[in-house]
RNA sequence: GGGGUCGUAGUUAAGUCGGUUAUAACGCCGGCCUGUCACGCCGGAGGCCGCGGGUUCGAGUCCCGUCGACCCCGCCA
């Protein structure tokens, strides 16, 4: 169908007076100027309604063909999406025409006149978001321009820009330097997987992008700034979760001359100031300390979920006395018996337990036990093979009453405290333990600093190789490295977590044991690291530091699952960018120019 | 690398046991309408049923493959 041609409007020296958010009853009377884009026209034939909306909020603006016919005639052409500027007066709205959905919904503008800025395309999916069941987010990934229009990721969007000012705020004033590392950076082994850049300059070698500033904030400390922080891209070439992308941001810290409590207090004074700055929520502090081992221990997880209760309960002594085969050779190879109980979880369907069954599959668990205390006794697969002195004692320390539903998975330690935790997690979840609104912090200490990696057979990092050692557990290095336990934390809030750090090794000799033990040979060292191994030599401080993940921070203060939400161009599973097209080919000579030829996949 | 869910007008969905011309709502277009605010009323247009192959007299529907989106395992110091 053919248009003609709008002629647009130029902007020339029209300049707005206000935003589409900020009008009131106090500005009544006063000639306005107002720009933004149409949400919405309510055409009465004469009439005419136009919500106008711009990022701070909407406007309504009337067209009375009674005070003047021309840009009465201007706005029956007008669509969704349109831009356009009114100029005109403000008034008052008649007895029962506020709308309290609106802050400006106590006054309207009266049109004098109007143009038009420009036209659009109508859109592939509302940009009001009260229109229905939201559109397929492949739809809106391709649109995202649009998609950032609409309120609820205009409002993360602003969310995100106040949380990272405050973060910047708050770190100036407590003597924190923003100082910019490198993007084009060198590769690191360990940790996750390194996005390369070939260098045109010197064909056949690459950067890499940095997985964290870790070496550099670490090198700043030894060049004497004390105090440093950025707000940071990092990237990492793993697959993508709802809760990962592959270039994410962190807050990144590091401090010299100071302990675990040092850093500690100060960052959890930052976390609770964001909160309060975004929820205006008041978050106490200190924030409760969970060793690592208490919190496998308790909760299978380290990150527990606090906000709730059914811990874990160890019950291998028990069931090892018993007549049931599973239990007794899982505790005979070494391996452990644990259990959960679901209050009232009694009703469970034989389907609902299969699918719980299924569910702790997935972490790998043979299977699950489970056992349903009826008035007249114990009812599972399993209960003929357990006595009642067992019974007695498994009931007394899990809690397992009438109408309960105890659930049990033995094996060896790793895989029983995952699988149980998750499920635990995900009964919560499923049957609305976990209390709204409720906001548990709490650091996690006393990280092993190794584990053993079956793989390749030898040590491997848990955090990260320049992590130090608790002082007491530095004998251990040599005689038992499963045990040394890290200066290490982490911050968790509601399952899940947000931020971690480590007390850094800022000796030497320590980093090079360090290195021994994770089988990084002294050439490799040198070649990988030679250049922190180099400045530890020269006056390192004692350091430490920590990194929030800012994405995962505001997913939690959004109230979103999707890392996606809270990014305003964020990449989908398989890492491609649908607004863009990337990653794409590129031209022949471009990879000329790099030295580079693509093999056949 | 593996497991799962989903792909039907612009959007969200329905489509029975494989059977004639693939429905609806919203949106869009046209008309009417001076107090609406997710305005209302009347009319209309709009489809490579993701793509490719197969089974069948006949496929949106069944089978195989493939592409894409999402969730999970592995992976992510």
């Amino acid at each position: 169908m053919e248009k003609s041609p709008e002629i647009l409007d130029s902007l020339g020296d029209w300049r707005r007076s206000h935003n589409c958010g900020e009008l009131d009853k106090n500005h009544v009377g006063e000639r306005v100027l107002l720009a933004g884009w149409v949400l919405r026209r309510r055409d009465h034939g004469g009439l005419i309604f136009v919500d106008l909306r711009d990022r701070w909020g909407i406007t309504q603006v009337v067209f009375n063909p009674d005070r003047d016919p021309q840009p009465h005639r201007k706005a029956e052409d007008i669509r969704s999406e349109y831009v356009i500027a009114v100029r005109g007066e403000v008034m008052e709205r008649p007895a029962g025409m506020v709308n309290p959905d609106l802050s400006t919904g106590e006054i309207e503008i009266f049109v004098d006149e109007m143009k038009l800025l420009n036209t659009s395309l109508t859109p592939p999916f509302p940009i009001d978001e009260r229109e229905g069941k939201d559109t397929a987010e492949s739809v809106r990934l391709k649109y995202r321009y649009l998609d950032l229009r609409r309120e609820t990721l205009r409002e993360n969007m602003v969310l995100r820009s106040r949380v990272s000012q405050f973060a910047r705020e708050f770190l100036c004033r407590e003597g924190f330097l923003e100082i910019e590392t490198p993007f084009l950076t060198k590769s690191t082994p360990e940790g996750a997987r390194d996005f390369l850049v070939p260098s045109r300059i010197q064909p056949g070698s690459m950067y890499a992008l940095p997985q964290s500033p870790q070496l550099f904030k670490q090198l700043l400390m030894v060049a004497g700034f004390d105090r440093y922080f950025q707000v940071v891209h990092c990237f990492r070439d793993e697959d993508l979760r709802a809760d990962r992308q592959p270039e994410f941001t962190q807050i990144d810290a590091e401090m010299s001359f100071t302990d675990e409590d040092g850093i500690l207090q100060i960052m959890e004074r930052m976390i609770s100031g964001i909160f309060h700055c975004a929820l205006g929520v008041e978050i106490p502090t200190p924030f409760p300390r969970l060793t690592y081992s208490e919190a496998i221990d308790r909760f299978g997880l380290d990150r527990p979920d606090t906000r709730f209760g059914m811990e874990l309960v160890d019950l291998s002594d028990v069931l090892a006395r018993t007549e049931a085969r599973v239990f007794t050779e899982t505790v005979r190879n070494g391996g452990i018996i644990k259990a959960l109980t679901l209050k009232g979880g009694g009703v469970l369907s034989r389907k609902d337990l299969d699918d719980l069954t299924g569910f702790v599959g997935i972490y790998g668990a043979k299977g699950l036990a489970w056992f349903k205390s009826n008035p007249n006794g114990w009812q599972s697969p399993l209960a003929k093979f357990i006595g009642e002195e067992e019974r007695g004692e498994v009931s007394r320390r899990a809690s397992f009453g009438e109408g309960d539903l105890l659930l049990v998975v033995a094996g060896v330690p790793s895989m029983v405290n995952e699988s149980l935790g998750q499920l635990r997690v995900h009964l919560g979840e499923k049957f609305g333990l976990i209390p709204e609104g409720r906001l548990d912090f709490l650091w996690i200490v006393e990280f092993p600093l190794f584990e053993f990696d079956k793989q390749e057979g030898r040590f491997s990092s848990l955090h990260h190789p320049f992590t130090s050692p608790m002082d007491e557990d530095l004998p251990l290095l040599e005689t038992d490295p499963g045990r040394v336990r890290a200066r290490a934390y982490d911050m968790v809030l509601n399952g899940s977590e947000i931020g971690g750090g480590s007390i850094r090794i800022h000796r030497e000799d320590i980093q090079a044991r360090v290195f021994e033990l994770l089988k990084i040979g002294e050439e490799e060292a040198r070649e990988k690291f030679g250049f922190l191994l180099d400045a530890l030599k020269y006056g390192a401080p004692p350091h430490g530091g920590i990194a929030f993940g800012l994405d995962r921070i505001l997913m939690i203060l959004a109230g979103t699952d999707s890392i996606r939400d809270v990014i305003a161009f964020p990449k989908t599973q398989k890492a491609s960018c649908l607004l863009t097209g990337a990653p794409g080919p590129v031209e022949g000579s471009q990879l000329l120019e790099l030295g580079l030829r693509l093999r056949r996949a």
